[in-house]
This record gives structure tokens, C-alpha cells and sequence, in this order.
RNA sequence: GCUCAAGUGGCGGAAUUGGUAGACGCGCUGGAUUCAAAAUCCAGUUCUUUCGGGAGUGUGGGUUCGAUUCCCACCUUGAGUACCA
């Protein structure tokens, strides 16, 4: 009976759909074990090759787990609101819930031919309503709550209105809108509603406000930092500039220490958590207040070197910076508008990319030097940018290189406030090494003392403050798009109100065309029925909108990050009605144990989710601060593409090794009519396109050989390799072993279908092991003590290989066992059971059928890992290599019980030893463990 | 520029509390089987060699009896970030 995959994998795959294997329980005694994969957002192409890798690698663990002994929770579900659905909807008209139905059933049709354990009884899809009802009840929890600084926790937002009523807010210490005016209780209590409810939005977590966006015309949307690389849109590259709005925004900044702080306590990769910091970008310093000469300003700056406050030689605003105009003296005012027009023309891109040139201009003002009261020039230059710190800095060109040049370029003085440096040639910004100088009370000072002394004296004398700043910016959160989840907010005299949760989900309005209306509204702006009425707890039609109980509703949606924000916890309850997950549930599955995606989201979802997951854990819903406690990122599965070489001018196509002696174009063609050798199958290419019909071919040796180039795996370059294909033509487990084989989990690796032969005779000759002839061959007989050798030392290593995620290297000691055991003609069940359960979370279907035939009736899925003993692999002596100068000469055997100095003592007194020494007397032997022997002569 | 990661055969890659480098697979070469092919099986495959050996894990140093592994400097590649005061 031969191996026959596709029969064995449907039936495997049924039966595990059937019984429900995989479904996680509830009420279990069972340590919890929690694996997850970023949900796939489900676009039109389908999956490649390169999209299950990581779904392999975490179902290779969850299986694992489950033979561990844990209860496993495997889920898997839909990140299913995005940008593409909606793109085709307004090319086509067909509805995004159509479109993304279609493309869910195609992924799942994909998925389950791949055999994974998902429990698919709790999948998700963040466009359902039923889901989205929760993100609708988390915004409004956001907008509920304030950050509390002193009790440093997210607090009711009612807490604060009672400490407004009360006391005013002179003593609040919240994370809020920087312009916040202060207030008495008695002034409080005098405001209008609306008024109050303005001063509480300065406050929320969640809150509307005119911000500066990214708006992408062509998207027609904003786009939040994360979502524009060098300057264009991420998706489909256009142009994005800077543009006002009144937007619904998420106080992240709230959270900056928590999250990096956050980082300290989870198994991330090193890399990620890096490009985390740099996102949150806190630096350490002191704000700085200078007063202008001769006007009524102050000009606020912020520095990480307070230390070298006396060797500020200028000031530098950005040209945006609010007080450039005021205080510009008549007679420079002309040469600065110039400089303002000229640096707003330059896009954000021309500014990125020439960062050498040094320009700025004088203002003709003064400021005051808070502690020599010298007068400082204040310049405006384009270094200095707006949106960080305060827009402004004070130059210290002996100490910060940028400063030094611009310095040099104007030729303004650059005091040196270093002792024994040479500031001659450029600034010194070594800190370690600093020692202060020329500055009055802070000579003399190291550098952490210096800063020290510094804030100290700027908050004695009021002019200034210590202080933290974060690069981290609040996340606009409003979308002007249709297939997002709709905001549960309406307008009451421009306010916003929050619709009570018992009314959720609001779910999204019907509309004609998925546009934005024509006086520029988002496409909810369409929406004839997009109205609240307060008094039936409903959307009603647009034309009963009366003011007095029926008001207009938010035309935005959310972005997409925000279903994928909480979805790891409604995985845990998935079907509750009640609530966006139980307490019970949540405390019992706590967090996720094992998260893998890919590095991409470091910035985006990775940390918007903990962001949540921090508030949540603020508010008592979830029980631990972070959602998940280790996270590994595979590597992205490149394409191979190839390529063939057209002559230029003809119609002819020369095969690569002879290419050198024609002028030829590069074409890629299909790459699935190239064989493992690189060769063409001209047949099908002729078939492929039509140009190649007629086409003749310069071959060598008889044959058409492709250039190859690894690239991206894209339809564009024809080398996309569909998972579907494969598994028809060599089956499931052989994809999974052969992703898994391909190379470590995290690195990048191109794919070559060529390759995969070698895993699927694996699988042949593991089928044959099993088999005599057509016979199943497995018997009672008591195994060899190598076959135990053989087992105990693959159980040994697949244990520890998957524990540390090589799940590389376990295929090959796979490969290795079964080779021996087949030339040991190993027959034996002790043996060759145990074997299936280390091979089955690789390759479980073919686990499961020789499992059946072995006569079990349950599936291997929850049989217990097998035990690692070590007396199965100690043997009684071992050859040891003798080395002579740190050259091994020959080997000795010798028996494992031997002491260092009885081993010793057997090497020199050994024939070929005393041979070797010829008489002399070594100078050192070495035995290291009872291991290598080295001979120093 | 800064931060991080990595450089090993024709290719993907093994091997680190320092101990016989190149496991395993692809590809290639030869053989068996076959009318033939596919499939399968067996043997070989780092380079070099005058067949004794010699060289060899990006380059140059260092520590060590011994370094792919540890330390220093440099080169290259990839990823992230980018005038962050």
C-alpha cells in the first residue's frame, strides 16, 4: 500500500472538523497554554506559499503543547475591515461585506487543506457586528476615562468632574491637552453643560480635536505616522501632506512610560522592542523659559543638556514656531517671510533627503540668558522642527554638532564650556567625559552631577524645569472612510455624546456609492438613515433629525488598528452577548502565552494593542498589563523569480550561461515551468504567453537555463507559488515540513519548489517503515538497543528543538531517525509508536493514519509526549581523539568510568602516545570533562 | 548618521557553558534496476594537491593547548529609524 496523502489528509482533516479535537475547553484542570497568530486580513489574491509559515510554526508548538499535557487555545479568525474591500467596492458597487465574505471562504478553503488545529469554533471577523459592538464599547470606555498622573492609572471620568466641582482643577495632575486653562470649583460650577463638556474633552482618553493630519487626497483619508513610508501612503504610495481637521484622537502619550517600561517584563525579540523605544523616543532634560528682549514673550525650550546652559550662543525657532512673527524686528522682516515661504515649499520629502545643506535667518530679536542675562540671537532654521519638543531649541554649538555647524555657517561665536577639550574643529558631545567649565556654578561639575545642579537652579530661580519628553504623538483615530467600524457618538450642538452601550452595535448604514459626498463629507455622509434618536434608543432617518431628541451621527470610522486592538481577549469568550469577554474567562487564559506575525506592526498594531491592553488592565476588565508574553517574528518567504533573455530587438531568447555575447533584456516568466536544475520547460512556455509561440531559443546543451533573482513574492514578477498546488502535488505535511526545513523560523529565505522533494521522501520512506510491501509491518517484537539509541536521542532533540523554535533542525533529525531505523529493519511498536507523537505536530496527518492502523481509535492529538530517557544513550566506552600540539593524531578508546587522572595515566602509558613522544616529556596533558585529550609537547 | 541583527561549500542551512567544521536536504557525478523513462536504491560531492599532505567559517589582530563560537578594529549585507535638541 503506497502513500497516498491526499486521500489520507482529507480524511484526517474531516475527522478532526468532525469530533472538534481541537476545541479548547472551558472548565479544565489543565494548565491554560494560549497560541496565537496576527489574524490574516483577507485580501482577493489569496494565500502564497509565504502567508502559513508562521500558522505552521505556531500550530508545530500549540500541538506540542497539547502533547504536553496543556489545554490549549489555538484560535484563528479575520482582521476583515480594511482598505483594499472598499477600494474594489468603488470600482465595482459590490458591497465590502460581499467582497470580504468571498475572499474569508476562499482563505478558509486554503487554510483547512493545510491541516491546522485551529479551533475554529471560535473564530472572529472584525467586521461582524457582533464583534464590533466591543470596539464600540472599549471607544467609549476611552472616552469615559482621564489619566490620572499621581495614581499614574487611567481613572472614571466622572472622578474628575467631582474633583471639579469640588476644587477646580488647579490641583489635578492629569496627562492632558497642553492649553487646558485653569479654574476654581465656583467657576466650574457656573459653566454651561457645554462648556464643561469642552474642558472634560481636554481631559478624555479619547477625545475630538483640530489636529494637524496626514491627509492623503488621492486615499481620500488621514493616515496615522505609522501608515506613510518616506513620505507617501504605505498602501499605493501617493502623495500625503499636512492638513488641519477636527479629528478623534487617542491620548497614547498617556501611556508612553507605562509601554516602554512595559518592555522590560516581556519575551519580545530585542529588535522589536528597540524600534519600540525609538517610537515612544523619551528623552531626559530640562524645559527651558527665555524671555525676550524688548517684547512681551517668553520662549519656552526643551534640552537633554541642561549642563551646557552657558554655552548657548543662539536660539533657534522652527520657521512654524508661533512667536516668529511677533518678534521679527522691522528691519529683518522681509528676509525671514522669504525663508518661511521657501522652507513650506520644500516638501517633507526634499527636506528628509538633503539634510547636509544649513540654512536660517535672523529675526533681529534678543533673548535674555536666564543666568548671565547676556543678550542671545534668535535665529529661525529648518533643523529644528516643529512638531517635537517646543519648537524651539537653545544652541550650544560647542556641544551638539548641528549647532556647531550652523555656528560656523553664520559665524556666530562658540563659547567653550568644556574643560581640556579643543573645540576648534567640531562639538564635543563625548558625556562621559565631560567636565564643565566657564559656567559659573556648574564649574568643575561631571556631566550627570552638572545636570543635576542645573535643573536645580533653574527651578530655584523660575526659570525652568525638569522634564521627560516623549517623540510618542497621540494616534488620530477617525478614518473618512465606509468600511470601518462607525463611531457610537452623535452631535448635540457640536458635542459629542456617547450612545449608552446597551444600544450597541451600531451598525454600519446602507449607502449607494462608497465615496465621499461632494461637499466633502465622509462616505457616511451618504446615509439617509444616519440619525440618533434618543428617545427610541435607534438609528432613524436623516430627515427626522430635530435637535430636540434625534441627532446626527459621526461620519468617520475607525482605522484599521482598532478590531485588532482587543481581539486576543474576545478570543477567550467569543460568543458572549454580555460582555466583550467574561471575567471568569479572562482569568483563567489570562494572556497570550505564544503571539507570532511578523515584524511589520512593531510600531503599528504591537503597540496600539498594549496601549489597550493597559487601559483595560487600568479599568479591572483584564487582569494583566500585557497581553502578550512572548512574541516571535518569522521571516518573510521570498520569491524566486526567473528570468529569461530576450536579444534585444528580436524575438529570440538565449539561454543564461550564453547570454554574455548578445545585448539582451531581462523578462521574468512564470516560475513554475522551471525544474530543479534551473531549466526552462520550453513546451510550457510557449504555451504561457503568446509572444513565445513563435519564439526561437539559443540553448545550451540542449537545454534553456533561467537567471534567477530572489525577490519579494509578488504576481507582478510571475513567482508566486500557491500553498494549493503544492498540497496537491505532494500533500500538507509535506508543505509543512518543508516550510519549517526551509531555514530558522525568524530569518528571511526564498522559496524554491524544487527543494521540496527531499522532505517529501521523507515521508515516503517514514510510510515504508511502517509497511512490508503492501502489509502493515509494526509488531510486538522488543526493540534493538540501537533502535532505543535511536529514539531516545530523537525524542531528546525534537524536545529541545521545538522548545527553542529550531523547527529547522528537528526535520533533519527526523530524516536521521528514520534512516537508521530503517537500516536497522526496525519493526518494534515500543519504537515506532512513540515516534509518530514527536512526528505529529510536524506532520500529523500521517501521524494519525499510522496512528489508526497501530489499532487506536482516538486521535493522536492528545497522547502524551514521550519520556527522555538518557540511559538509552550512555554507552560504555567512547573513542577519544588524541591530539598532539593541538593536532589530532589518533583515537583511544576508553571506558566512560575512568577518573582524569586514570585517564591520563592510560594515554601516556598507550603504545602510539609513547611513539609520538619519542622520549620527550610533554610539557601539559589535558583532559577537559573527560572529553578531548591534548598533548603538549 | 544612529540602533539592532547577520556574514560557514554550487545553494538552503547544521554545529557555541570554546573541543574531530560542513549534520540534514537540494543540486551535481557515477552505479544498480528498466526495452526506455519516471520512481526507487547504492556510492561520492569544502577547496587544493606531486595523493604524503596543505588550506579553510567576511578581513586583520588578540586571549587559549585548542576559536565558526570569546575580545578588539575594520569590511560587507539586511532590518529599523532618521535633522528628536
Amino acid at each position: 500500500m503506497s502513500y497516498d496523502f491526499n486521500t489520507i489528509e482529507a480524511k484526517w482533516q474531516a475527522y478532526w472538523a468532525e469530533h472538534q479535537t481541537f476545541k479548547a475547553q472551558h472548565n479544565s484542570e489543565l494548565p491554560k497554554y494560549y497560541v496565537l497568530d496576527m489574524f490574516p486580513y483577507p485580501s482577493g489574491a489569496g494565500l502564497h506559499v509565504g502567508h502559513p509559515l508562521g500558522y505552521i510554526a505556531s500550530d508545530i508548538y500549540a500541538r506540542y503543547k497539547r502533547h504536553k499535557g496543556f489545554n490549549v487555545l489555538h484560535p484563528q479568525g479575520y482582521d476583515s475591515f480594511g482598505l483594499p474591500a472598499e477600494q474594489y467596492a468603488i470600482q465595482t458597487g459590490q458591497h465590502p461585506a460581499i467582497t470580504t465574505q468571498e475572499n474569508i471562504a476562499r482563505y478558509r478553503q486554503q487554510l483547512d487543506k493545510i491541516g491546522f488545529s485551529f479551533d475554529w469554533s471560535r473564530e472572529l471577523r472584525t467586521s461582524d457586528p457582533n464583534y464590533y459592538k466591543w470596539t464600540q464599547w472599549i471607544f467609549i470606555q476611552l472616552f469615559n476615562s482621564w489619566y490620572d498622573t499621581d495614581a499614574d492609572k487611567a481613572r472614571a471620568i466622572t472622578d474628575l468632574e467631582a474633583v471639579f466641582a469640588s476644587q477646580g482643577n488647579a490641583r489635578v495632575q492629569a496627562v492632558c491637552d497642553e492649553d487646558v486653562s485653569v479654574f476654581t470649583a465656583a467657576e466650574w460650577n457656573a459653566m454651561s453643560s457645554k462648556e464643561q463638556q469642552e474642558i472634560l474633552l481636554q481631559y478624555r482618553l479619547t477625545y475630538l480635536a483640530e489636529t494637524e493630519v496626514n491627509w492623503c487626497p488621492q486615499l481620500g483619508t488621514v493616515l496615522a505616522n505609522d501608515e506613510i513610508v518616506n513620505g507617501v501612503s504605505e498602501r499605493g504610495g501617493y502623495p500625503v501632506v499636512r492638513k488641519k481637521m477636527t479629528q478623534w484622537s487617542m491620548r497614547i502619550s498617556a501611556y508612553a512610560e507605562r509601554l516602554l517600561q512595559g518592555l522590560t517584563t516581556i519575551d519580545w525579540t530585542d529588535a522589536l522592542k528597540e524600534s519600540q523605544r525609538n517610537w515612544i523616543g523619551k528623552s531626559v532634560g530640562a524645559q527651558v523659559t527665555f524671555s525676550v528682549k524688548d517684547a512681551d514673550a517668553t520662549i519656552e525650550v526643551f534640552t537633554t543638556r541642561p549642563d551646557t546652559i552657558f554655552g548657548v550662543s543662539f536660539m533657534t525657532l522652527a520657521p512654524e514656531h508661533e512667536l516668529v512673527a511677533q518678534i521679527t524686528t522691522a528691519a529683518q522682516k522681509e528676509e525671514v517671510a522669504a525663508y518661511i515661504e521657501a522652507t513650506a515649499k520644500r516638501s517633507e520629502r526634499e527636506r528628509m533627503a538633503d539634510v547636509k545643506t544649513i540654512s536660517g535667518v535672523f529675526t533681529g530679536a534678543y533673548a535674555e540668558h536666564p543666568f548671565t542675562k547676556e543678550p542671545i540671537p534668535i535665529w529661525i532654521g529648518d533643523y529644528v522642527l516643529a512638531g517635537y519638543g517646543t519648537g524651539a531649541v537653545m544652541a550650544v554649538p560647542c556641544g551638539d554638532q548641528r549647532d556647531y555647524d550652523f555656528a560656523k555657517h553664520f559665524g556666530i561665536a562658540i563659547p567653550n564650556v568644556f574643560e581640556g577639550v579643543d573645540v576648534a574643529e567640531a562639538a564635543f558631545t563625548d558625556k562621559e567625559k565631560t567636565v564643565i567649565a566657564n559656567s559659573d556654578f556648574l564649574n568643575g561639575l561631571r556631566y550627570k552631577k552638572a545636570v543635576k545642579t542645573a535643573i536645580y537652579e533653574l527651578e530655584k530661580q523660575g526659570f525652568g524645569k525638569g522634564k521627560t519628553n516623549y517623540r510618542l504623538r497621540d494616534a488620530v483615530f477617525s478614518r473618512q472612510r465606509y468600511w470601518g467600524e462607525p463611531f457610537p457618538v452623535y452631535y448635540v450642538e457640536g458635542m459629542p455624546q456617547m450612545i449608552d452601550a446597551a444600544h450597541l452595535p451600531i451598525e454600519l448604514p446602507a449607502i449607494e456609492k462608497y465615496l465621499p459626498t461632494e461637499t466633502g463629507e465622509p462616505p457616511l455622509g451618504r446615509a439617509d438613515q444616519w440619525a440618533w434618536d434618543t428617545k427610541q434608543h435607534k438609528v432613524v432617518g436623516n430627515d427626522q433629525i430635530d435637535h430636540q431628541t434625534v441627532f446626527p451621527l459621526e461620519l468617520n470610522t475607525m482605522p484599521g488598528w482598532a478590531g485588532s486592538s482587543f481581539y486576543f481577549n474576545r478570543y477567550m469568550d467569543p460568543s458572549n452577548t454580555a460582555a466583550a469577554f467574561s471575567k471568569e474567562a479572562v482569568n483563567y487564559w489570562k494572556e497570550v502565552d505564544l503571539y507570532i506575525g511578523g515584524s511589520e506592526h512593531a510600531t503599528g498594531h504591537l503597540l496600539y494593542a498594549r496601549f489597550w491592553q493597559h487601559f483595560l488592565y487600568d479599568t479591572g476588565y483584564v487582569p494583566v498589563p500585557e497581553f502578550a508574553k512572548k512574541l516571535i517574528n518569522q521571516g518573510m518567504i521570498l520569491g524566486t523569480s526567473a528570468i529569461v533573455y530576450r536579444v534585444s530587438g528580436t524575438n529570440t531568447y538565449v539561454s543564461k550561461g550564453l547570454k554574455a555575447d548578445y545585448e539582451v533584456e531581462e523578462l521574468r516568466v512564470d516560475v513554475n515551468m522551471v525544474n530543479a536544475s534551473d531549466e526552462l520547460v520550453l513546451a510550457d512556455l510557449q504555451q504561457w504567453q503568446p509572444q513565445f509561440k513563435d519564439a526561437e531559443f539559443i540553448l545550451e546543451d540542449g537545454k534553456y537555463i533561467v537567471g534567477r533573482e530572489v525577490e519579494k513574492m509578488s504576481k507582478r514578477w510571475f513567482n508566486v507559488v500557491n500553498p494549493d498546488g503544492v498540497c496537491e502535488q505532494y500533500g500538507a505535511d509535506s508543505l509543512r515540513l518543508y516550510e519549517m526545513f526551509l531555514g530558522p523560523l525568524e530569518q528571511a529565505k526564498p522559496w524554491n519548489t524544487a527543494g521540496i522533494t527531499g522532505v517529501h521522501n521523507f515521508l515516503k520512506r517514514l510510510w515504508k517503515l511502517y509497511h512490508n510491501g503492501e502489509a502493515f509491518a509494526v509488531t510486538d517484537a522488543a526493540p534493538t538497543k540501537d533502535d532505543l539509541k535511536t529514539l531516545h536521542k530523537t525524542i531528546k532533540k525534537v524536545e529541545e528543538d521545538i522548545e527553542n523554535f529550531s523547527f529547522n533542525t528537528s526535520v533533519s533529525t527526523f530524516m536521521i531517525a528514520v534512516n537508521e531505523l530503517t537500516a536497522q529493519k526496525c519493526t518494534s511498536k515500543a519504537v515506532l509508536e512513540p515516534l509518530l507523537v514527536l512526528i505529529s505536530p510536524y506532520a500529523p496527518h500521517i501521524a494519525e493514519e499510522l496512528w489508526s492502523k497501530l489499532g487506536y481509535t482516538t486521535s493522536i492529538a492528545n497522547v502524551d509526549f514521550p519520556i527522555f530517557e538518557a540511559s538509552h544513550l550512555v554507552e560504555s566506552s567512547k573513542e577519544y581523539p588524541i591530539s598532539f600540539n593541538g593536532k589530532t593524531k589518533f583515537t583511544i578508546e576508553l571506558p566512560l568510568d575512568m577518573t582524569k587522572d586514570a585517564i591520563e595515566e592510560t594515554v601516556m602509558a598507550h603504545e602510539k602516545t609513547q611513539k609520538q613522544l619519542a622520549g620527550r616529556t610533554p610539557k601539559k596533558v589535558i583532559v577537559v570533562l573527560g572529553r578531548i585529550i591534548n598533548i603538549v609537547g
